[in-house]
DNA sequence: TTTATACGCAACCATACAGTTGCATGTCAA
DNA sequence: TTGACATGCAACTGTATGGTTGCGTATAAA
């Protein structure tokens, strides 16, 4: 498979979404509204080892890469997971992976029949 | 599907390596390496918008999380992509993003029978 | 109308991180 | 041997980031 210069670029601008990924408690936050459910960040802070100011902060972060979208509810807000970027940067490592994998494939190859 | 605590434990181990993906620099320089052919430092950094060094850098971190192997050879040192760590990566998306699904799938069809 | 709860804002701090520069070391080639 | 190339090491800088604290405001409940 040939990759295109587009594939690089597209996988580039996913920075911001795996950097957001790439912290223990943004991860946790994550996992705690797996289940689908609205939850508000005095939940979302309930158990955590930092503060509800952090958890705030955690889930800006989030938002903005659109991982997490939060909707104001009375004196509170409801943060609910989105599935969207989610499913991209899924696609997104399918593609490097299989450009590896036939990479690979092809240097054994090649590296056999010489 | 139940989400089992060990999962929650095994996905933010990968904080790291998220985190490792999380730079542009470094994401590109994947993308070079994703041919299989392995590379020397020189031969990454060129055409790059910033120092040898920096690509030194963003190699340690690389290779600190797995992403990425380096050999000595004679005065010049190749770098290789392995495969295991984001095959890793993609199993942990694959999980949570079909926990997700069926969590709202479920949330959904409470709503509609409600 | 109080009181407690949930949140937003702003300032501040420490540290991590991306990047640079300068210099030393090792290796290949003429 | 000498020069050119490839890398390693260390110090330094600016800025982003995770975290805190204090205080103000809005909303729900008593």
């Amino acid at each position: 498979m040939k990759v295109f210069k587009r594939d690089v670029g597209q996988l580039c601008r996913r920075a911001p979404l795996f950097a957001a990924l790439g912290d223990e408690t943004r991860l946790t936050l994550l996992m705690k509204l797996g289940d689908g459910q609205p939850k508000s960040i005095s939940q979302l802070s309930k158990g955590e080892s930092v503060s509800r100011q952090a958890i705030t902060k955690h889930l800006q972060v989030l938002n903005e890469v659109g991982l997490v979208r939060g909707v104001r509810q009375g004196r509170e807000k409801l943060f609910q997971v989105e599935k969207k970027p989610l499913e991209e940067v899924r696609t997104a490592l399918d593609l490097i992976s299989r450009q590896w994998d036939d990479a690979l494939d092809r240097l054994k190859t090649h590296l056999e029949n010489s």
